[in-house]
DNA sequence: ACCTTCATGACAGCATTATGACAGGGGCGA
DNA sequence: TCGCCCCTGTCATAATGCTGTCATGAAGGT
């Protein structure tokens, strides 16, 4: 599994050098964002594993973004730690009740920081790792660890799998063969290019006695796509 | 891609020249306005990519005029900078309210106001380019690297697609040939101009299902604009 | 009418993707 | 420990799909 990807969200530059350095120590990759905007359009476009989130934030506050990231379907499983001063400790209801998953009080120790996220991970990625995708009758069961159609398994090799995994939780959306690689395969994996198409391939050929081929589609000149809406319609 | 533009707004020739100067170093392209009238104008005929805007201006305010280009869908999205006087600082909170993306003090150096600058244009050219585009039912989505009308695919090749984007985001306006090879194909590509009159001919075509042909106008001895208005008014 | 500027259909060449085959690596059971 | 079998990553090659140009007909302007 790849490294989990935390976000860091605070205004205090001082405040995300530190928790920064520390988390990096713990092994985790770290983004950073000084506002609630730029934190949304970061979890967005990147969606980092877990999100710590400064009470208090200017324009949006850490609050407010917490809400609005629970109210939308596509965010709402993402868990979040609250920092909150010891001054607004009073406020730690309202936090839990906006979505927070856990707080931590400022000031605060890296090693209790640190312990915390691991067992937030734990729990959530327990969690969404065990939920099982389905889509128009194609199903993914992450405990069983195959696929599925009628509860028929659909016999396939470990990097379909994890290929189709991957799809089945970012449908509709476009991936380069690059993205793909770094995604399914893990950075830093030397792997030719055009390897993606054999495994497309081999994907394909798994999921075709059911017709479920056409959900892997093929976006010319950049790369491929999981989408349950009808891809190119070869004219007759 | 094309430099990017920054309208400077301040009534003080002093400030502009100097900002102007510092601008055109950091290859930007610069276009000055010294009322917020005059501005508006500027902005809504063309479409600079950022606005550095000066809090104290006679008659319109900085800040007024901010507001007034948040309320306006065509020009909402515009990212803004307010330069402010140190005495002003108080009065960020109302900037940032009124929709500023950032500030600056006076008096500052030019290499922050740059830096700036490009931090801005980072984060919402990036989100910009992530933002799914619609016209009248007519969708193109960035994420999925598709169109769609009404959840139904369009079958068209990458060039009209990266073309088709290019109109989208650019709408109301007529480009020439030239300006088009530049934008979609990319600078310094040989291409002969009249080829571009082709890929125009399989856009319209990918698009005339749905009627959406109607959006790709031509503008007779220039070149194409994409439009929603009704083109050219054949008299009876 | 005459001269421009566009729209279209046809093409050949080029680029990208699909497919089948294959050799090496590893894991697992005998 | 030895084989056997499944997986993987790469190639070479076939199959499609895209592109840029032309030649020709249509439309617009004067």
């Amino acid at each position: 599994m790849a490294r989990h990807r935390i976000l860091v969200v605070d205004d205090e530059p001082a405040i995300r050098e530190m928790v920064g350095v520390a988390l990096e120590t713990a092994d985790f990759d770290v983004l950073e964002a000084d506002t609630g905007q730029l934190a949304h359009e970061r979890i967005v476009d990147e969606r980092p594993d877990l999100i710590l989130l400064d009470w208090m934030l200017p324009a949006i506050s850490g609050i407010e973004l917490a809400r609005r990231l629970k109210r939308d379907d596509a965010t709402a499983e993402l868990p979040i730690i609250m920092l909150t001063a010891r001054s607004e400790e009073d406020n730690r209801v309202q936090g839990l009740e906006a979505g927070a998953d856990d707080y931590v009080v400022k000031p605060f120790s890296t090693r209790e920081l640190i312990s915390r996220i691991k067992a937030v991970l734990r729990r959530t990625s327990a969690a969404a790792a065990e939920k099982t995708l389905e889509v128009e009758g194609l199903r993914l069961d992450p405990v069983g660890h195959r696929i599925t159609v009628e509860d028929e398994p659909v016999d396939m090799g470990p990097t379909e799998y994890r290929l189709l995994a991957f799809f089945m939780s970012h449908p509709e959306r476009a991936y380069s063969r690059e993205q793909l690689l770094d995604q399914v395969w893990g950075a830093n994996v030397y792997v030719e290019d055009r390897t993606i198409d054999v495994h497309i391939r081999r994907l394909r050929k798994a999921l075709a006695p059911w017709g479920y081929d056409r959900f892997i589609q093929t976006v010319r000149g950049t790369g491929y796509r999981f989408s349950t809406r009808s891809g190119r319609v070869t004219s007759a």
